[in-house]
DNA sequence: TGTCCGAGTTTTTTT
DNA sequence: AACTCGGACA
């Protein structure tokens, strides 16, 4: 509180300029390691306690829950009180927050929900079978791109221009469908809440104006990451009178493929007033070699604003690359080195394993499940993006809103009650021809008498069930005021209520397998969670706050622990985050870079720069590793080093003889086809791993010898084969008949 | 209507 | 390997 003076001193005079600068707009160009939160953090604290600004008066916007959390909890600690009320947060649940608070002026109903892109892709599919697509043909997949691609360019269906092509006719068709079923069912898509926010400023100048005089300073935090809907927020919200300061680093921008643009944070300075930019080049976090690399690496890039980043640290340990076998000794050997890390007094929490996608950490897992090493797992499926959840959810979805048309399709029949498929399609057919909801839908269908009697009883039992449940009703049936529900009882009773009342508890209990088990826990954890949520947002129900809190941060998927844990996540996850240990893995052509990203140059280079983040995310040690054959979509495949590794210079590297510690330990786990310890002089792997049709890795077949795996290319014309019963030979490749 | 089975398809990254 | 979908059958 009152070390105002200190706060300053601890920041070197980069820093201090982007801190203490009060004349500019300002563009904040900070490389990895460089400090970047402590310039955010600190210039709110320098405003608010140098520059008497209300806290009220300032916005801070982040891309990421975590980014939100931190800073909150940096800037609390540094200004010593309390953050509450103050606006930090994501572009999300900003945008989420004005649309609350002005629903009327953005037209959307009170009870709007957000919707996630599980729930979305559902809507996209169902509405294309009511316009008679075929699924094969049209992709639902695509559709979903092209309608968030379109929100993220900021268009609407309507500003569309008819086109003689049949993809865009169809697209365009498709998105209008979905814009008029979110609207009916008060639906919010994650790029509508920015959209949505755009448009009501747009729409209601002296809302916006509102805004602009009440937020003096305006701090945007990975500006790079910024899409064009997102900026063009910012620009209308930036006027003379206050100031907005963006931190970026355009070589750390990898979500390109969800609309972010860079050439926003070149734009920066064409576009606002008054700029000046500084640079922040120091890196306090890595070794000089770790350093090195990631230079190397990202100067594949062109179109750089370019900076290069320095550390008065020594050059550290050399990198390490190891060269495994299969994606099991890969994980085998990073395990080992976790062990040996914590034989050494360390602590396992400080080592992290990073990978491209998902799917890479299942042999991860169960590779230190099974040398019973504690981990915890970021990402993938995440708590409220599970199916029993969201089951749940659903019926707390309808609730508030009857006319949740996918909330009600996603439980109609679960548990099932007799609403079979004949019922649901009618359902949907009269809810269609007369621009109903479902719920409504249902309840024609009933007074109309249009149903057998079975099918109506079971129908009817759902509707009562939903109602009774409805904390709020009486007797009503389906009545459509949607007013705010009432607060008589606590969140979690109410869930718990919910849960019981609909079955569902029930339902899970029935089957015994460990699956259930799993769901049921989920479950009861879901009433830990509304029992422990605190509301943030006073002027909504407890419940749609909770709600809103499950669509927007999807949870942890798993419980929020200390204790010391191996952290395992993708690269995007590790984003903003560093460790002392870095394992970077599955560096291989196809993997890393994706496949799906090296047919343009333009994908290419956002792997790149994803390489680049995974590299300065180490401290002291980065181990880099790729395995020869790996299982991927259920068969084992070949691989092919990253060419990520070939721009890393030699004299940062450190090459650990592959497979040597296969034999040692672990022999059970891998019998027989193991081949006998590899060692690599030079990098030679890199530089050739294929010759003429054979390729490292592949198996093949020798007339004397038998089948055998190929492990390395002397020469151009000498082949090294592992060969089941014979073990490892080098072959001269003009004589030898492989096949 | 509900359930089970097999065939076929599919896989990046996240708010 | 994991998921979805459609069809056959109870």
């Amino acid at each position: 509180m009152n070390n105002n003076m200190n706060y300053l001193d601890t920041l070197n005079p980069a820093q201090r300029e982007a801190v203490t600068d009060d004349q500019h707009n300002l563009l904040v160009l900070a490389g990895a390691g460089s400090g970047k939160t402590k310039v955010l953090t600190h210039r709110i604290a320098w405003l608010i306690h140098q520059q008497q600004i209300s806290p009220y008066a300032i916005l801070a916007v982040t891309f990421t829950n975590k980014a939100a959390h931190e800073m909150k909890d940096r800037v609390e600690k540094l200004i010593d009180m309390p953050t509450n009320g103050m606006w930090i947060g994501t572009f999300h649940s900003i945008a989420h927050r004005l649309l609350r608070m002005h629903w009327q002026n953005a037209n959307l109903p009170e009870t709007f929900q957000i919707i996630d892109s599980e729930d979305q892709y559902r809507l996209i599919r169902r509405i294309m079978k009511n316009l008679n697509l075929d699924e094969a043909a049209w992709p639902p997949k695509q559709a979903q791109w092209y309608i968030n691609k379109q929100k993220d360019e900021g268009i609407r269906p309507k500003s569309i221009i008819e086109s003689q092509d049949l993809f865009q006719q169809t697209m365009l068709k498709i998105y209008a469908a979905y814009e008029k079923a979110c609207q009916q069912s008060g639906l919010v898509d994650f790029a509508e809440l920015l959209l949505r926010s755009h448009e009501l400023w747009l729409n209601n100048p002296e809302l916006l104006n509102h805004y602009a005089k009440r937020f003096q300073h305006i701090l945007v935090d990975e500006f790079q990451d910024t899409n064009t809907i997102q900026y063009a927020w910012l620009r209308m919200l930036v006027n003379e009178k206050n100031k907005i300061m963006i931190v970026g680093d355009d070589d750390q921008s990898i979500y390109g493929w969800r609309g972010a643009k860079i050439e926003n944070i070149h734009q920066f300075e064409k576009d606002f007033s008054n700029t000046s930019t500084v640079r922040l080049e120091q890196n306090y976090r890595s070794t000089g070699n770790i350093l090195q690399a990631a230079n190397a690496v990202i100067s594949g890039n062109y179109n750089r604003l370019g900076k290069n980043l320095w550390t008065q640290a020594g050059k550290g340990e050399p990198i390490s690359l190891y060269a495994a076998f299969n994606d099991r000794d890969e994980a085998r050997f990073i395990t080992n080195r976790i062990i040996t890390w914590t034989q050494q007094g360390n602590k396992a929490c400080e080592c992290a394993i990073l990978y491209r996608s998902n799917a890479q950490s299942r042999v991860l897992e169960e590779t230190l499940i099974q040398a019973n090493l504690p981990y915890r797992i970021y990402g993938g499926t995440r708590f409220y993006e599970r199916a029993e959840i969201k089951n749940a959810l659903a019926y707390l979805r309808l609730m508030i809103n009857r006319n949740d048309d996918p909330a009600l399709e996603r439980i109609i029949n679960l548990p099932t009650r007799g609403i079979g498929n004949t019922t649901l399609t009618l359902i949907r057919q009269t809810a269609r021809t007369n621009n109903f909801s479902m719920w409504q839908a249902c309840q024609h269908l009933i007074k109309n008498d249009s149903l057998t009697t079975r099918s109506q009883n079971n129908l009817l039992t759902f509707l009562d069930l939903i109602n009774t449940m409805d904390p709020r009703s009486t007797d009503r049936v389906g009545d459509d005021t949607q007013q705010a529900i009432t607060n008589e009882l606590p969140l979690h009773e109410l869930t718990e209520h919910v849960l019981t009342c609909s079955g569902l508890l029930e339902y899970y209990k029935k089957d015994k397998s460990e699956k259930s088990l799993n769901r049921r826990e989920n479950l009861t954890e879901l009433i830990n969670a509304t029992k422990e949520f605190d509301v943030e947002d006073e002027s909504t129900s407890p419940l749609t706050s909770f709600l809103t809190h499950a669509a927007l941060e999807a949870g942890e998927n798993q419980a929020e622990s200390h204790s010391d844990c191996i952290q395992l996540m993708t690269l995007h996850a590790a984003k903003g985050l560093e460790f002392p240990v870095v394992f970077l893995t599955g560096l291989e052509e196809g993997l890393f870079p994706h496949q799906m990203s090296m047919d343009s140059v333009e994908k290419l280079e956002e792997e790149r720069r994803l390489c680049y983040v995974g590299i300065t995310r180490a401290k002291q040690k980065l181990y880099l590793t790729y395995a020869h054959t790996r299982m991927l979509h259920g068969s084992e495949m070949c691989r092919q080093p990253s060419q990520f590794l070939r721009a890393i210079p030699n004299e940062c590297l450190e090459e650990i003889a592959g497979a040597s510690r296969l034999s040692s330990g672990q022999a059970r786990a891998v019998p027989l086809q193991i081949p006998r310890p590899i060692s690599y002089k030079k990098r030679s792997v890199i530089t050739e791993t294929s010759c003429g049709n054979f390729k490292v890795g592949q198996t093949v077949s020798h007339n004397k010898f038998g089948e055998g795996i190929i492990l390395n290319f002397e020469g151009n014309a000498r082949v090294q084969v592992n060969f089941k019963k014979f073990g490892t030979k080098t072959l001269d490749l003009n004589y030898a008949k492989l096949s």
